[in-house]
DNA sequence: TATTGTTATACTCTATAACTATA
DNA sequence: TATAGTTATAGAGTATAACAATA
């Protein structure tokens, strides 16, 4: 992969080697990646319903029910009914969640600084600015 | 998308903004992304049998010979005996081949112009270069 | 015997359309 | 009538296994 390829390509590769140094990761941690996004978009404490957690996390809703499914049997989530709209279920974290979305965290941020290795701090800060700036971008 | 998310997550952000952006351009040209990826690595002049081709590109050597069979009927590859291995099929673009990678590639780094607009120069610079280091690091 | 290209098959992931209960 | 969640079904995308030609 070089520097002179497509941004698409470069941003592809990237990902790609992180996501492939990371799948190890959350299996020995019992979790799939879409599982993991799901802890992370509720890990701010955060209370949505499955309709707005999905459009968030730009999951489909009907796939999203299966998820939660798995999470909610773990413990590692609820479903409650939404206080203002009955139809609606609130999702949330459990403590035990909050615990297993925090140790995960830790071990993918330590996949993370291994791939980042020899790249500045400066270098670094500028690739996570760079990249939420491509990510917003229209 | 934040910049203290997680680097995966900020990577598969920027990567699904740009393919999305990029999608209409392709199809405009009458090209999938997986045909396109084909066409770049093509584009220095190589000419790799298929199963090297496929282990560049990182796609599977079953699944490229459908997207081979299309390129072929629209003119923009040629597949030829390999020159020492006869079992071997060597794929090369045609001038086709060649102009329409140019002017596809044209509009896609317009795209990523646009989505790279409000950084500078060195930014820009920098950010390839982590994108890069990224991909290839282990 | 091993490998390249190929085909056919099975499997997984994703998207679409209908059903229920609330609004 | 419209919307949130759910379910079932169909479709695309992907992986696995077997075959023919050549090494």
């Amino acid at each position: 992969m070089n520097e002179d390829d497509d941004l698409g390509a470069l941003c592809a590769g990237a990902g790609r080697n992180l996501a492939e140094a990371e799948r190890p990761v959350l299996e020995r941690h019992g979790l799939s990646m879409w599982q993991y996004v799901v802890l992370s978009a509720l890990a701010p404490g955060a209370a949505p319903s499955q309709l707005v957690l999905a459009q968030q996390i730009r999951y489909d809703k009907t796939r999203l029910i299966a998820l939660l499914d798995g999470l909610e049997a773990a413990g590692l989530v609820a479903r409650e009914p939404g206080p203002a709209d009955r139809r609606a279920r609130v999702v949330r974290l459990t403590q035990e969640g909050i615990r297993r979305h925090a140790a995960v965290r830790d071990a993918i941020r330590e996949v993370e600084e291994r791939k980042l290795a020899g790249l500045p701090p400066e270098t670094r800060r500028l690739l996570r600015s760079a990249l939420a700036h491509l990510a917003n971008a229209d």
